[in-house]
DNA sequence: GGACTTCAGTGACTAGTATCACAGAACCAA
DNA sequence: TTGGTTCTGTGATACTAGTCACTGAAGTCC
């Protein structure tokens, strides 16, 4: 794989200072991966912070019965906050990360991003603020598991799902209902009724979407 | 109110350095709050990290037609991760605070906590726990409503208020079925049947628990 | 084109939870 | 003791979502 350039992170991640970013070419590595596979699984030991670089990654829960839900997602100049907490005291993962498209991802080893906290400024602050904004997207899952009907939480999912990735969703209604810890036929109807609005036109293997606002 | 001596905080905050609990005793406010008193309400804004030194507080959440979930519960040597998180940014809150039982929480100013976090390698460890346990206590919470059925969810509530304040548990059902954003009537059958395995007893305003974990 | 596979749509049924209505028990205050 | 208030228990009913069984449509391979 060709070795990606200082132009290509900093694209990615404006806020870094000059140094920081030597410092990242110097002692990270960049791992390429190919969509559906599993950046983080539950129960792995995490030695390395991970930056997104380019694709797209999905983070979720899984229990012992093979459920899940969508936490949220990772989008290029983020980071894996996981990661980052996993990190400090060399812990397992609680969480799945899967790329949804193929992705660049970036692998700091966590004793260097643990100094570069002391050492850069604009380092600490980025690690600061993805744990604020995860921390802030996972309490808006809850929030509509917790308060909203499915079909809340659907419109709450598709209307991520056009944020990160468009208004074609390539999904069939069976891995949406994965997601949502549900049922392809509840999810089925569901999306009838949604097209039956106009919000959204269904097809074989995606949706297309016209406006989920004005539900 | 008397003001709290070093050893008082020394010995909820052990790990902390000398100098370090010279600066908090110097610069910190220490405010105590009754029972039922919010220590923080959503869409606040936040200008001190919360530390909690004794009693105990809960934090939820809440949506806008009233309802609300429990998160986790904050016991003395905790600290509120949300108000660290919010600190750096002077941003909002997204949860509520309330006092259980009349509590001490040591206020500091976000400036110096932020400013502590570079000179204070203890401060720094501490910020980075408490982050990590309060997501990761946030990931049992969204486990057990987006997983389990309302009976599980009502024993993990109970287990987890056995934990913080003893097999007297003092509440009424309609103040469970709040937290558990369900309703008193399904609170009181569940709790009904859970007396009829002997794992509790019911009485007006508290329950008496035995033993959950054989249920 | 025909066989096969995957995906989507739909009716019938079930389980879990919420809601409504009411009754009785415990506690409190005059 | 009496009346009021809060808490608890319970039946009836409704609704949401999950499950089962089946059909047809779309895409794939030969």
């Amino acid at each position: 794989m060709e070795i990606p350039q200082k132009e290509d992170i900093l694209k990615r991640f404006p806020q870094f200072e000059q140094s920081l970013l030597d410092d990242i070419l110097a002692h990270s590595t960049i791992r390429e991966v190919e969509e559906g596979e599993e950046v983080m699984r539950t129960g792995q030991y995490i030695r390395s912070t991970v930056l997104l670089l380019s694709g797209l990654l999905k983070v979720y829960r899984e229990d012992d019965e093979g459920n899940e839900f969508l936490m949220y997602y990772l989008e290029p100049g983020n980071a894996c906050a996981m990661s980052m907490m996993c990190t400090a005291r060399d812990e397992q993962s609680q969480i799945m990360a899967k790329a949804v498209t193929e992705a660049e991802v970036i692998l700091i080893p966590s004793h260097l991003s643990e100094q570069w906290l002391a050492k850069y400024k604009s380092w600490h602050n980025f690690v600061i603020a993805s744990y604020r904004q995860r921390f802030e997207e996972l309490l808006q899952t809850l929030d509509s598991i917790a308060f909203k009907g499915l079909d809340e939480r659907l419109l709450f999912y598709l209307k991520r799902h056009v944020k990160v990735s468009g208004k074609e969703i390539r999904l069939s209604h069976q891995q949406i209902a994965l997601e949502l810890n549900s049922s392809r036929e509840v999810i089925s109807r569901l999306l009838k009724k949604l097209e039956q609005t106009g919000a959204i036109t269904l097809h074989r293997n995606y949706i297309e979407v016209h406006d989920l606002e004005l539900v």
